[in-house]
RNA sequence: GGACAGUUGGGUGAGUUGGCUGAAACCACAUCCCUGCUAAGGAUGCGUACUCGUAAGGGUACCGAGGGUUCGAAUCCCUCACUGUCCGCCA
């Protein structure tokens, strides 16, 4: 959630941060109206609870000295019903509020470049040159099936469409990616965690997804359980309404899961093939972090994306997303896109973002900076999707007889 | 799934015949004082959030969550969640 006090006292300035996401201002001034409608409303009943409470306690007094109580317990009987209406403004302000606030965008850094979709997005680098084909290099699914490596019509069969099963070689690939991005992060300091794969919500809503994206989301019937669409949710909540200290700053995490989204909206994109799944298995690092060094974690997991790649021998490039591409919580992202020499095209493999503090604000993630309480920033980013990954590998390491041939740091994982 | 017990501030843990308890005490922590030798003693402070105020200092809410009874609830009632123990079941 953005900060409604800066919004209250900055108004222009945050208006014109939020127009890069696309917001109107009609949205912002309707929120800082109800901010103001919900404070009045607040400070009202407070007032009204506070004779309340002072007559309840002089009440109690009376009783106790035997004094005759019939005057002040009409008064009081009058007060709480006075206080009725104003009980039930205060909570209609705080609903109408909150409907809003929870919808509105995190504001993009500055840096942030100006633009309206992924068209606008800028390329900062080039990494590793694509390899020189002497043949016509194919796309996944028709490798796949000559090396009988993805069963799509079968995990259609199991679940529906959006769903495959790989087999032999290319489920072990799978496991041996997803070791070795565990490996490589872990090497950089990130803690290895294993989390449940459905979170309550409250979580989804800490981090973002909640209430605005339920749609993207699979629930469990008859329980406050969401599948997780990404390992943040569960990794950035690991700390979910708590207050750390600040020598435990940055917490470093990685943590492999698999990935469930509905893909609502998606509808004919990217239906041939892996590219998107409404099950995906992904490798995910998340920060939380001192403010002022935020910015340097960030690099840091880009730049261990980016290795990653590089080690794997997959060329890429990096991408500074415009501020109309960037996602709900980001204030700035950073995406990974792999070559795919059988679709000719660079396609997005990995996404890092920092939210500042737009996430920890909602999950109540905080850390003691001396005797005051601030909120921490928090970053996400993976590293990477193991699916993708598989494609990319099949795409880039294909022979002319449509063979595979295996990147030399998997080796000690197969 | 069934039965019983429990859920209090950073920790341990009082308080459950409703008001004087936002919450004792102890520990931890912070600052200061004393003293000096491998550490001890003393004083004070020390929950979170929102809100009013330049500030000092007020106000409101929170004792697992939500609702109810009452002038007034950590304390009574209801629902739910979680933890523990026993039984059942099971990878």
């Amino acid at each position: 959630m953005i900060d409604l006090k800066y919004l209250q006292n900055n108004f222009n300035e945050a208006s014109a941060k939020l127009q890069k996401k696309g917001v109107d201002s009609e949205t912002l001034e309707n929120l800082q109206n109800l901010f103001k409608r919900l404070k009045g409303a607040n400070a009202k009943l407070e007032a009204a609870k506070a004779e309340q409470n002072s007559m309840s306690k002089l009440f109690g007094q009376y009783m106790r000295e035997g004094k005759d109580i019939t005057e002040l317990k009409a008064k009081v009987d009058a007060n709480k019903e006075a206080m009725v209406p104003l009980q039930e403004a205060a909570r209609e302000a705080e609903e109408a509020l909150y409907a809003v606030a929870l919808a509105v965008p995190n504001f993009p850094d500055d840096s942030v470049p100006a633009g309206t979709d992924e068209e606008d997005n800028v390329e900062l680098r080039k990494v590793l040159e694509p390899r020189v084909f002497d043949f016509a290099p194919k796309e996944h699914w028709a490798l796949a099936e000559e090396n009988g490596w993805i069963d799509f019509e079968r995990g259609v069969k199991l679940a529906k469409s959006r769903f495959s099963v790989l087999r032999g070689e290319a489920a072990r690939m799978e496991r041996a990616l997803i070791n070795f991005f565990l490996d490589t992060n872990a090497q950089k300091g990130f803690e290895e965690l294993c989390v449940p794969f459905m979170n309550n919500a409250q979580m989804l809503q800490g981090t973002g997804q909640l209430p605005k994206f339920e749609e993207d989301l699979f629930k469990i019937e008859e329980e406050d359980l969401y599948l997780i669409p990404t390992a943040e949710v569960p990794l950035t909540n690991m700390y979910n309404d708590e207050i750390l200290l600040a020598d435990q700053l940055p917490v470093l995490m990685t943590g492999y899961t698999p990935c469930f989204r509905k893909e609502a909206g998606s509808a004919g994109r990217d239906t041939r093939g892996m590219i998107r799944q409404h099950q995906f298995d992904k490798v995910e690092m998340v920060a939380i972090a001192h403010p002022d060094k935020s910015d340097d974690i960030f690099e840091m997991m880009v730049q261990n994306a980016s290795d990653i790649l590089a080690a794997l021998g997959l060329p890429h490039r990096v991408v500074e997303l415009c501020g109309g591409d960037l996602g709900f919580s980001a204030a700035r992202t950073i995406d990974l896109e792999v070559w795919l020499p059988g679709q000719n095209k660079y396609r997005e493999i990995s996404s890092i973002s920092n939210t500042r503090d737009f996430q920890s604000r909602r999950a109540k993630i905080r850390f003691k900076d001396g005797k005051k309480n601030r909120l921490v920033h928090t970053l996400n980013g993976s590293a990477l999707a193991v699916g993708r990954t598989l494609i990319a590998i099949m795409e880039n390491y294909q022979n002319e007889d449509g063979s595979i041939a295996i990147p030399e740091v998997l080796k000690k994982y197969l």
